[in-house]
DNA sequence: AGCACGCCGACT
DNA sequence: GTCGGCGTGCTC
């Protein structure tokens, strides 16, 4: 018998290795370490292949040089989502692997180092040492600060500590070590009482309930409003499956957002509860690993990579603001989560919930198509209605101007009607939410005498104006596409005006404004703090945790955001919220633009009112006319997705069409396209594909480098993978890639 | 990807 | 005469 073996390589192929006689063969699932050239390297065993079946010549077989593990730590069913998502996205499956497993875990670090602990042996003591033995006193020492239990050999080996001289200590009797079994959970107890449920809610629990009753799989739209108690839904469906002693994975957007979501769990239930995100060290994430694999966790809170985790016994799958662009992964193995969840779901034959106020069209569609059973949630729980959205033509309504210190006019940017709106809502002691796209003081800067804008040379975007942080308000240029910064120039670099001019409004510019004039005692009998929202704001650790529990005061005060306030945030005080040209991006190129913007505004729109508290939401617009944005205020979310995916059925685009779309990256853009129309000459003959491109991508050139993509559209899925299964390694093999970086994305968000 | 082999220019 | 540039080719 010989084992085959997935090794973490950009190849489109696993190997074949020999076992040495005598060695018991090791399981599928284990991993090797194996010769592979001049290398050695860790791979995991897929398969075992009889020797008369292998099509590489005996003489060229090597030998495996050790089994890393005993047993298997890939069962079989992340073994066949491995290898499906091998196949679906086109990915080496050494490669995925290697995404999939923490780093500790690829490098073939044993599994029990996390329970492997030492400690020192009762009685010894430092008269044990000979004065000559300082290293070993040394590590000695290092060890007796962490008293009698000891710690696990991975700590120790952090801490500075060499397994050779635990080893001879040990030797010597004077340390010891033990195996720290993790007891197993106890049953997850309801810490606090469920709330009543309202019809819509309890219709939802019972309906997915019965899918885990009959343990099999479906999938769920939970398409509920924001404030309609989505949660509560979540945690009642979790409570009878937790208490029948399964696992429940909650994917969530972003690491923002993990402790709030921790906390409400965590109220509710007493169990095991472990949070995965990236910013976890590589140990931290190991353990989390393991705790899944064994079931040690049994409520699992965690960002995307987690839905590639082993699970001892999952029972639901919970994929929150499952419209979220944050599922999809960007630079390697490009899985989009949601898809990947409802996958597991099929495998484990479990429920899995995909929870939104705002459904992508691809989940409408598979709706409509039978494979989601949709759920909705239309009334507010508690008092609350939904706040109307009101529009304001701000063609008509002139926007307010002030009166500068140096006695210069300027334009705030807001109308009066808004103004107002916003002064009543702080004289009524509630907060106000103005949501604005838009990082920096200002997107543009352009020179008035000739029209010279400040562009970055590195990337096809103009640089935004900036302002340092804190007292001292100088400013400066930066690109929001690479790390590209400049000083402000003097005079325009092509005529040598004087007059160069911040163009168009950023957070910090409107923070500035409103400060003026509702911050400023001089204007304003009474002053209201500005609170920014955004990247810069937030981006040192715990500013975001002060800012937010200034918020949760809940007193007056403007709070001016980015898109980060549309991700799950509550912000119970906000009655108004203000969307003063969130409307642009329905003029944008991409075609998933309007849905995205239309998804960003309905969740910005969620934040006002809450409770007790009735919202409202006003639009500032420049083009009230236009039909998308009227469709949206009118009719809502849902009707707005049904018009586009009727657009999007006529012109033949996804869901209606399934997408892929090669990225080719390079030097120049005369080599990114040239690859690209070889790689359209070794299309098979026949391949039945709508084939666009080569075309320059969107911002074609992006920190020096340029882009060229080619968009591929099948009517039939199943055809799409059989031809891209033989056509994009020969397209990585052509000569025209060599120099060249291609990436094939299957399901793009967008082109 | 990594790693080595391989054949052409500037150095002790 | 050698060190080293990265082009080419292979990995069970």
């Amino acid at each position: 018998m010989l084992v085959q073996v997935a090794l973490p390589v950009p190849l489109y192929r696993v190997f074949d290795y020999r076992i040495d006689a005598g060695n018991t063969l090791p399981q599928i699932g284990c991993r090797v370490q194996v010769p592979f050239g001049r290398q050695t390297l860790i791979g995991i065993v897929v398969a075992h292949v009889p020797l008369a079946d292998s099509s590489i010549p005996p003489e060229k077989l090597k030998t495996i040089k050790q089994a890393v593990d005993h047993d298997p730590i890939i069962d079989p069913k992340l073994l066949s989502l491995a290898q499906w998502l091998a196949r679906y996205y086109h990915y080496p499956l050494g490669d995925v692997f290697a995404v999939m497993l923490p780093t500790l875990i690829r490098q073939g670090k044993p599994l029990d180092l996390l329970i492997t602990h030492w400690r020192i042996k009762p009685n010894v003591t430092d008269d044990d040492f000979h004065p000559s033995a300082h290293k070993q006193k040394q590590q000695f020492d290092m060890l007796k600060l962490h008293g009698k239990r000891g710690a696990s050999e991975e700590v120790l080996l952090m801490e500075g500590m060499e397994r050779p001289f635990l080893q001879r200590l040990e030797e010597k009797g004077l340390i010891e070590h033990y195996i720290e079994e993790k007891a197993p959970p106890a049953q997850v107890s309801l810490a606090r009482m469920p709330l009543d449920l309202h019809h819509e809610q309890q219709v939802a629990v019972t309906r997915i309930l019965k899918a885990h009753q009959d343990k099999c799989y479906t999938g769920f739209l939970l398409n509920g409003i924001t404030g309609s108690g989505k949660t509560e839904v979540y945690l009642q469906v979790m409570q009878p499956i937790l208490e029948a002693g399964k696992q429940v994975l909650i994917l969530v957007p972003e690491i923002g957002l993990t402790p709030q979501t921790r906390a409400r769990f965590a109220s509710r239930f007493a169990g095991n509860m472990v949070m995965l995100h990236s910013g976890m060290s590589n140990t931290h994430r190991m353990q989390g690993w393991q705790d899944c694999r064994t079931g040690h966790a049994q409520i699992i809170i965690g960002t995307r990579s987690s839905i590639l985790y082993p699970f001892a016994d999952l029972g639901l799958i919970i994929v929150d603001e499952a419209h979220d662009a944050s599922y999809k992964q960007q630079d390697t193995l490009r899985y989009q989560a949601a898809d990947v969840a409802l996958y597991r779901g099929v495998q484990h034959q479990i429920p899995v919930i995909l929870g939104t106020a705002t459904p992508t069209l691809e989940h409408l569609h598979l709706v409509d198509e039978g494979k989601l059973v949709e759920c909705t949630l239309l009334t507010r729980a508690g008092r609350a209605k939904p706040a109307p959205m009101q529009l304001i033509d701000a063609r008509l309504e002139s926007t307010h101007y002030q009166n500068s210190q140096d006695g210069t006019r300027y334009d705030t940017g807001l109308t009066d009607k808004l103004l107002t709106a916003i002064r009543q809502t702080l004289e009524a002691g509630e907060q106000v939410l103005i949501f604005l796209n838009r990082r920096g003081y200002a997107p543009i800067l352009l020179c008035g005498a000739c029209g010279w804008q400040a562009d970055c040379p590195r990337c096809d975007a103009h640089l935004t104006v900036h302002h340092t942080q804190g007292a001292e308000r100088s400013s400066y240029l930066k690109c929001h596409h690479c790390d590209w910064q400049a000083y402000i120039p003097a005079a325009c670099p092509d005529c040598g005006s004087q007059n160069l001019d911040a163009r168009g409004m950023g957070t910090t510019r409107l923070s500035d404004n409103l400060h003026a004039i509702f911050g400023n005692p001089q204007t304003s009998k009474q002053t209201y703090p500005i609170i920014q929202i955004d990247r810069d704001t937030t981006r040192r650790k715990d500013s975001w945790e002060k800012i937010y529990q200034q918020i949760s005061q809940g007193k007056p005060a403007i709070l001016v955001g980015t898109q980060m306030v549309a991700k799950g945030h509550h912000f119970p005080s906000v009655t108004l919220v203000c969307l003063p040209n969130a409307d642009r991006g329905f003029l944008s190129a991409d075609f998933r633009s309007p849905e995205h913007t239309a998804q960003l505004m309905i969740q910005v729109a969620g934040r006002a009112g809450r409770g007790d508290k009735a919202g409202r939401v006003l639009i500032q617009t420049l083009q009230p006319e236009n039909p998308l944005l009227l469709k949206l205020v009118k009719d809502g979310y849902l009707s707005f997705a049904r018009q586009l995916l009727a657009e999007r059925k006529l012109m033949g685009l996804p869901p209606y069409r399934h997408a892929a779309l090669v990225r080719c990256e390079g030097k120049a853009l005369s080599q990114t396209t040239q690859a690209l129309r070889a790689a359209i000459a070794i299309l098979p003959a026949k391949h039945q594909l709508a084939v666009l491109g080569p075309i320059d991508a969107p911002m074609t050139k992006k920190n020096s480098r340029y882009h060229s993509q080619l968009l591929l559209l099948a009517k039939d899925r199943a055809h799409l993978h059989q031809c891209l299964s033989h056509w994009w390694p020969q397209v990585l093999g052509l000569s025209e890639s060599k120099y060249l970086r291609l990436s094939l994305d299957v399901d793009p968000a967008g082109w």
